[in-house]
RNA sequence: GCGGGCGUGGCGAAAUUGGUAGACGUACCAGACUUAGGAUCUGGCGCCGUGAGGCAUGGGGGUUCGAGUCCCUCCGCCCGCACCA
């Protein structure tokens, strides 16, 4: 009976579907255990390695979970809208749902191929009508929700037009818009329909608004913050532009506070943690309105987190883009400013990131008056203050903040020292808080403790400022010009939003003939015919046109999978309050600050409404490193070395160093002196291609200003040469005779590139070659297989032709697994050749879950040889299922709950790598002590079933038992049968190993000095020495001092 | 610059509270059996040394009977944020 994974495995995987192996119910008398793994996008590339990772490791949880007594909820499901599929359709035509279901059916092929332990009767898709029904459900009541400041929850907005109507909204405590005038009841009561929606805008937690967003031309949409990086799109790298328009926006800064606070109650990595914290980026100082000398009324607001240091402040910077900058500047200035402002614009955002130790600015010629002392102070604008953070304005005090330093610096500004702390003001700004404030009016001699709350108390008495609190975090836009995201549930009515009503969910995607912007620059659902609103009112409305970001779908589906068919609620409150919250959450740490900080907004919104039992939603995450590819490379010669390669291999073998040519290493530092080095003791030999003629005519006078004869050969005349070298040979002989200049004519065909190996490059500048990924299924032992490489467009066989022996040496480098890179390794070949069970074993025991790691293919027949031998095991001489019933001896005991207690202990701290190395520990003891005892045996089979669920099933079954390994009891470890009756005690003598002594377990302290102070190593080490302690820490070890 | 993480054989990595550093696996070497199989089994495998022994967890220092583990310091790598006032 052989192991034969890919039989068994298919049919476990028959029999788990028949039997609804499983299937999870709502409730139970075992108590809940919720894991989730972060759904994937269906990509039309599949799945390779890396993706299962995650999966694996929860699915051994799970398994393992259940096998402990839980009632374990695993489910899985699709992020279904995304670009990709939108990208495919506007190539093909091809309507982005019949992609998105073919690719889903892919990965459910694949999956399915590894044994998870889904429910997929809970299956989700967020681009499924019935499912994001409830998605543009939780958006309309975002949209009738308002954050009270005073309640510090989310609270209906009808509540809050109720208190309009009768008080006005002075006294209102909620989060708004900074610009939301006060209004008196009665102002609020004589206001239009329109009037008063518009104002309500104001506070909804979701709203449409004209802003600034990233908007990506060549997408046709917008991004959002973490979408781009370094100005241009993350997915795609289009460059991204800075554009007004009206988006949809989620007032996620309402909850800034309850995100940041929130971080403290869950089990998340301190790198994600700190992540968010970073993007919330909250700052607590105080806002501070400076007058602007000779401009009645008008005010300049800044923030500063250093409040203390106002009495330094000796100049005020705006940013470029500041409402204020036309207004303030003077005639005088005029010109400067402009100048500067259009400077600035034009900046990119790389050139002023790379540039951030320049200093720039320019002076507006007017003045600020400082509240505290009415020092008159300059108003610069500088393009290190960001238009976008705080007011866009700061207080600029040199003596305190670098920034302000180098500007002083830099403009001959004055610079106020404000503490007795202070020092060397002369080199550098200091920061400090220490020291009594000096030069500092009402705050002189006091301590930062006591300067902050009397500055604020001063500011908030003269009505010239407060205490305040800045984050960085902005609303989250939430608007796409697409077609393939879920539709806004919003028609617009006298360019006011209003939503549809609730019964009339889903509102379904239309159908549209393109999947492109209308030729009125509309988004797509712009072309969908006969799609408009029908109100109550018998009139037609225009939808709202834009569809949902990304993450709208995937912020809530967690509670999906709880009640996956409910078609009257989101998910039932009987369903919520039995899985309360995510116990255990595996996904990728790329998603920190998108999906994660979106989902604990949407659910803190969810809770305050009271549909939520718990603030966050998920206790503990982990997140699983990636899996990288080996990528292979050759490189493709460029245009130089190619005449240089052409040189060797034309004229080495006809001069060799004794000839009259002497072949002299090219030299790239000197470049362009003499551009190719076949330099004989006065003959220098240049190749050069016709184009290059101007250089030629200076090599020829650099040549001959060395006292050196030049013959020129041209590249076209060497490739003519390689087929007939001697022609070359011997115009080279003639022109050591004479002062022949050669001038031969072009003619290269372009295709005839020439790639070389890394091996033969390390000699030369690297800037003569171009990497190219090239297919690892072509490599073999790192030589490319030319046959099979021919296969990959890039690479033409006729592109070979020049390689020196026939072969070509690959370079390998660790890369993100892509198929561009072609370096995937699709899970399927994995199973099909080794099985699930050993994919899932290697993929754990590849190292710890979190760490990033290469995949190496190589290392899977250990595993595999690991499973042969476990199946062994069961199999007597005869190669016949045969199992002993004889009982255990004290030994095998011993190894078995060994085993079990580490591999149990390990799987509770997610060291699945460990775990595999158990077994294979456990494996070859007993296979020494020719254990095939069924006692040892089943327990073993049950306690290797989350790793490789096939196998365990099959011996399981095998072993008598006819129900599914996996509801069987977890075996328990027993402490008795780990002792044993003697311990090998480590000896070190002054902390150095130098020898075991075997010593019964019992033994007390005294016995065991005795004993090793016999041993001979001992004795010998002890000469002339003498003892001054014996430490003997029980079942440890023991150290002997000796001075 | 700020924040987080990390550094152990040829390679992936073990070492749970300080207690035999390198488990387990690969790769490699030798042997056995077959004899060409990429099969199986046995042994070896951090470095130096024939050996006893010495040296080894990025470098240096400290605490300790004892340090990969704790503290200080320097170096290097990775990730995140980055003119955030």
């Amino acid at each position: 009976m052989e192991y034969n994974p890919r039989d068994l495995e298919k049919k476990w995987q028959s029999w788990w579907q028949a039997n609804n192996t499983y299937k999870v119910e709502n409730q139970s008398s075992r108590p809940k255990y919720y894991i989730l793994d972060m759904f994937p996008y269906p990509s039309g590339a599949g799945l390779h390695v890396g993706h299962p990772l995650g999966y694996i490791a929860s699915d051994i949880m799970a398994r393992y979970k259940r096998l402990k007594g839980f009632n374990v909820l695993h489910p899985m499901g699709y992020d279904s809208f995304g670009l990709p599929a939108e990208q495919y359709a506007i190539q093909t035509g091809i309507h982005p749902e019949v992609a998105t279901v073919q690719n889903i059916n892919r990965y459910r092929e694949q999956l399915d191929n590894i044994g998870f332990s889904f429910d997929w009767s809970r299956e989700v898709r967020t681009s499924n009508p019935a499912y994001y029904r409830w998605t543009q459900w939780i958006f309309m009541q975002l949209f009738n929700h308002y954050y009270d400041l005073k309640a510090d929850k989310s609270l209906p907005i009808s509540g809050l037009v109720e208190y309009f109507a009768q008080h006005g909204n002075k006294d209102v405590k909620a989060v708004c818009d900074d610009e939301t005038p006060h209004f008196t009841a009665s102002e609020w009561n004589n206001m239009t329909e329109k009037e008063q929606q518009h104002t309500l805008l104001k506070y909804r937690l979701t709203f449409p608004e004209e802003s600034y967003v990233n908007w990506c031309p060549a997408m046709g949409t917008v991004l959002s913050n973490d979408e781009v990086k370094d100005g241009v799109s993350e997915r795609g790298g289009y460059p991204v532009e800075r554009k007004l328009m009206k988006q949809w926006s989620m007032r996620i800064t309402a909850y800034a506070d309850r995100l940041l606070a929130g971080l403290e109650d869950v089990d998340w990595s301190d790198s994600i943690k700190e992540q968010q914290r970073n993007w919330i980026g909250r700052s607590v100082g105080a806002s501070v309105k400076f007058a602007v000398d000779g401009h009645e009324g008008v005010h300049i607001e800044v923030f500063t987190t250093r409040v203390d240091t106002i009495y330094g402040a000796t100049f005020m910077v705006l940013a470029p883009e500041h409402d204020l900058v036309s207004t303030l500047t003077t005639d005088q200035q005029k010109a400067e400013i402009e100048n500067y402002v259009r400077w600035a614009a034009a900046r990119s955002e790389v050139e002023r990131m790379s540039e951030t130790k320049k200093v720039t600015g320019a002076f507006t010629g007017a003045y600020a008056v400082n509240p505290l002392n009415q020092a008159l102070i300059p108003i610069y604008i500088a393009d290190y203050v960001l238009a976008g953070y705080g007011t866009g304005a700061v207080m600029a005090v040199p003596s305190g903040d670098q920034r302000d330093w180098n500007f002083a610096t830099a403009y001959k500004l004055p610079i106020i020292p404000i503490s007795d702390a202070q020092q060397n003001l002369d080199t550098a700004a200091d920061a400090s808080k220490e020291g009594r404030y000096i030069n500092s009016g009402i705050i002189n001699g006091m301590t930062y403790q006591e300067a902050v709350p009397a500055l604020i108390a001063w500011l908030e008495q003269n009505g010239v400022g407060k205490g305040k609190t800045q984050y960085k975090l902005r609303n989250a836009v939430f608007s796409r010009q697409r077609y393939w995201g879920e539709p806004v549930p919003v028609y617009w009515k006298d360019e006011l939003p209003y939503l549809i009503e609730e019964h009339e969910l889903p509102l379904v995607l239309p159908a549209v003939d393109k999947y492109l912007p209308t030729e009125t620059g509309e988004p797509p659902l712009g072309r969908a015919e006969n799609w408009k609103y029908k109100a109550a009112d018998g009139q037609s409305y225009e939808y709202e046109l834009s569809t949902m970001p990304g993450w709208a779908g995937s912020s809530w589906y967690f509670y999906r999978y709880m009640d996956a068919q409910n078609d009257q609620a989101f998910c039932s409150q009987e369903a919520v309050n039995y899985w309360q919250t995510v116990d255990l959450y595996i996904g990728g740490s790329e998603h920190a600050v998108g999906h994660l900080l979106y989902s604990r907004f949407w659910n803190h919104f969810l809770f305050d409404l009271g549909l939520v039992p718990a603030r966050e939603f998920a206790r503990k995450l982990v997140n699983q490193g990636m899996i990288q590819g080996r990528s292979s490379f050759v490189y493709r010669a460029k245009e130089r070395f190619f005449e240089e390669y052409l040189m060797m291999k034309v004229l080495t073998p006809f001069f060799s160093e004794e000839g009259p040519i002497k072949v002299v290493e090219p030299n790239f530092e000197e470049e362009y002196k003499y551009d190719f080095a076949f330099a004989s003791n006065n003959l220098v030999i240049e190749v050069t291609s016709r184009k290059q003629s101007d250089k030629i005519v200076r090599i020829l006078r650099s040549a001959e200003a060395d006292g050196k004869r030049l013959m020129v050969l041209y590249t076209e005349e060497l490739m003519d040469a390689i087929n007939n070298p001697e022609i070359i040979a011997d115009r080279i002989r003639k022109a050591l005779d004479s002062k022949d200049l050669f001038i031969i004519s072009d003619g290269i065909p372009k295709s005839e590139q020439l790639y070389v190996s890394f091996t033969q490059i390390s000699k030369y500048s690297p800037d003569s070659f171009t990497k190219l990924h090239v297919d690892i299924s072509a490599v073999e032992d790192d030589v490319l297989n030319l046959e099979k490489a021919v296969k990959i467009p890039q690479f033409e066989k006729a592109s070979f032709k020049y390689c020196p022996e026939g072969k070509i040496w690959c370079s390998s480098e660790v890369e993100k697994m892509s198929k561009s890179k072609y370096n995937v390794v699709n899970p399927d070949d994995m199973v099909a050749q080794y099985g699930a069970d050993c994919f899932r074993m290697y993929e754990m025991f590849l190292g710890p879950i979190e760490v990033s790691k290469p995949w190496d293919t190589k290392g899977i027949t250990g595993v595999y040889d690991f499973l042969r031998k476990f199946w062994a095991m069961f199999i007597n001489d005869q190669g016949v299922f045969d199992t002993s019933s004889d009982e255990a001896t004290r030994d095998e005991l011993r190894v078995l709950h060994t085993c079990i207690k580490k591999v149990t202990d390990d799987i509770e701290r997610f060291s699945m790598n460990t775990c595999v190395s158990h077994f294979m520990i456990c494996r070859n003891e007993l296979k020494r002590l020719n254990c095939n005892k069924k006692a040892v045996l089943e327990p073993l089979v049950i306690l290797i079933a989350p790793f490789a669920p096939h196998i365990a099933e099959e011996l399981w079954h095998l072993l008598g038992n006819t129900g599914s390994v996996c509801d069987a009891a977890y075996p328990v470890c027993n402490e008795e049968f780990l002792k044993t009756d003697t311990i090998q005690y480590p000896v070190q003598i002054n902390g150095k190993m130098r020898g075991t002594v075997e010593i019964a377990a019992g033994a007390s302290n005294a016995d065991i000095e005795a004993l090793v102070m016999e041993q001979a190593f001992v004795q010998r080490n002890l000469e002339g020495v003498s003892v001054k302690k014996f430490i003997v820490v029980p079942g440890r070890i023991i150290n002997i001092v000796v001075g």
